[in-house]
RNA sequence: GUGGUUGUAGCUCAAUCGGUUAGAGCGCCGGAUUGUGGUUCCGGAGGUUGCGGGUUCGAUUCCCGUCAGCCACCCCA
């Protein structure tokens, strides 16, 4: 019986590694692009950490044992928690607004299907001392941006935006007692669907008004402001914020990506303003994306109170998307020069020149065992490299090489030393790192 | 955790009503080709039909269990 991967696990073959880093350094780039610095945490941590504030449910699908000490852990769930953690034990020192991101690997132990794992890639980007609407668009420009550094537009993805005040302030001007917010939140998220009737149910009996509920299913189709007034003219005031996060965004140029939609919930419970989801133009996967705003966490988990909001990306539903639209990088070829001996007396000097070659940053492979001079080029070919140098008996008696181009065929006599000028000439990239700068101390 | 559904080669699929040695394409390996790759041609390897049990003279096919994938719940990183 061969051991597969646990179920929910993903082995990352080359090709599968490659669409990994394809989309895991996008989300790097563009999040430098805003300013973010990069962080991150233990991948294990004490079990209370996800107990104290994170809500019930995440407790029962955490990857949870006790270690050889008799500490109880769990393999991180989510981010945030240990985001509070390292921002309250330096609240006081950290320059505000703090910008910070991570592309943690997070563990859920829950059944699988298609775009929920139990283990997944997770880009959290979070803003922490900005209690403004400008944070706000700040945060999902920065989503949307990675859509948009995808190669994704806006008719691929769309941002559903809403405010967990505004609901608060329709849940009032239709008379729900606070009391009922909670399961009015999970009314909102199942309409239109199966279960919505069940909720409904369990609404009425705890007392609430059924003309209430029928009006609050309005909200399903508020898609503009106008649309929210005459629905819910009161709550309409409380839209403030809201309409300046999107107007900030549409100053952007991103307004074409965002969607008003009160449905959208969020099933944590911190948030506490502007909730907002990525999906698929089509809705036919997962959402992509989720974040909010969450003023009272920190403080909740014994930090300083500090507003903060942030949001949440994971690599499977994004992979799915981007495979569906054909967006994904074609595999790039693995080696930029490949070097055949034509006789056994040849190899000593292919060895001293390929090592010569890498030496100068080029990336470098040759027959580890001696073929024909056909199989060698075929082996090239098959190794996806741009370049061939064949060296022989005739060209070492020169100090020569036959410098062919895989792509077009063509092929010259050059001269050894001058290999390496030649091929940087060529537009072959250096792959070593750049020297080293002195170190900048703009922060001191 | 609950319910439904599907499992045949590395991948995509075929195999008549339950009937001989489970096939094909792609991919992989070798050869045609001992100083020149891709294309082409020839050949080869690769299967306990997910696994276990049952019915039957005989099971890829029918039944049960189990594991895994998918879908819907639950819940939503």
């Amino acid at each position: 019986m061969q051991i597969k991967a646990l179920p929910g696990f993903r082995d990352f073959y080359p090709e599968d590694f490659a669409y990994r880093r394809h989309i895991l350094e996008a989300w790097r780039r563009v999040a430098l692009r805003y300013g973010f610095e990069e962080y991150d945490g233990p991948p294990l941590e004490q079990v209370d950490l996800y107990t104290v504030k994170s809500g019930e449910e995440i407790v029962t699908q955490l990857y949870a044992f006790t270690d050889k000490g008799g500490r109880e852990v769990a393999l991180r769930p989510e981010m945030t928690p240990t985001l509070a953690r390292m921002v309250s034990a330096r609240a006081r020192g950290l320059k505000k607004p703090i910008r910070w991101f991570s592309m943690p690997q997070l563990f859920r132990y829950e059944r699988q299907q298609r775009g929920r794992l139990r283990e997944h890639f997770q880009l959290n980007c979070d803003l922490i001392g900005e209690a403004g609407p400008a944070g706000d668009a700040e945060i999902i420009a920065l989503a949307v941006d990675i859509m948009r550094e995808l190669g994704l537009t806006s008719g691929d993805v769309r941002v559903r935006l809403s405010d967990r005040r505004l609901l608060n302030a329709v849940l009032g001007e239709v008379g729900l007692p606070e009391g009922q917010h909670g399961l009015a939140y999970q009314l909102l998220d199942k309409l239109g669907r199966g279960e919505y009737g069940k909720v409904k149910e369990a609404l009425e009996e705890g007392g609430a008004p059924p003309d209430a509920l029928a009006r609050l299913e309005k909200v399903r189709e508020i898609r503009d402001w106008d649309g929210l007034s005459d629905a819910f003219p009161a709550a309409a005031n409380a839209a403030d914020p809201l309409r300046q996060v999107v107007g900030t965004l549409e100053a952007m140029g991103l307004g074409e990506f965002v969607d008003l939609d009160l449905t959208i919930v969020r099933g944590l419970a911190y948030y506490t303003g502007v909730v907002f989801e990525l999906f698929d133009a089509r809705g036919e996967l997962r959402a992509i994306c989720g974040g909010g705003r969450y003023d009272h966490l920190l403080e909740a988990l014994g930090g300083d109170a500090l507003p903060a909001l942030g949001f949440g990306m994971g690599d499977v539903v994004l992979l799915e998307l981007l495979r569906e639209r054909g967006l994904l990088p074609q595999a790039s070829p693995q080696v930029d020069v490949f070097l055949a001996a034509v006789t056994p007396e040849d190899l000593p000097e292919v060895l001293g020149l390929a090592h010569l070659l890498r030496d100068h940053g080029f990336r470098v492979e040759y027959p580890l065992t001696m073929t024909g001079v056909g199989k060698q080029l075929g082996l090239a070919n098959s190794r996806g490299a741009r370049y061939a140098v064949v060296l022989g008996p005739e060209d070492r008696k020169r100090g020569e090489v036959q410098l062919k181009d895989l792509g077009s065929g063509e092929q010259r006599s050059v001269s050894q030393a001058e290999l390496p000028k030649i091929l940087r000439g060529m537009g072959l990239e250096d792959s070593r790192a750049p020297s080293p700068q002195p170190s900048q101390t703009s922060h001191g």
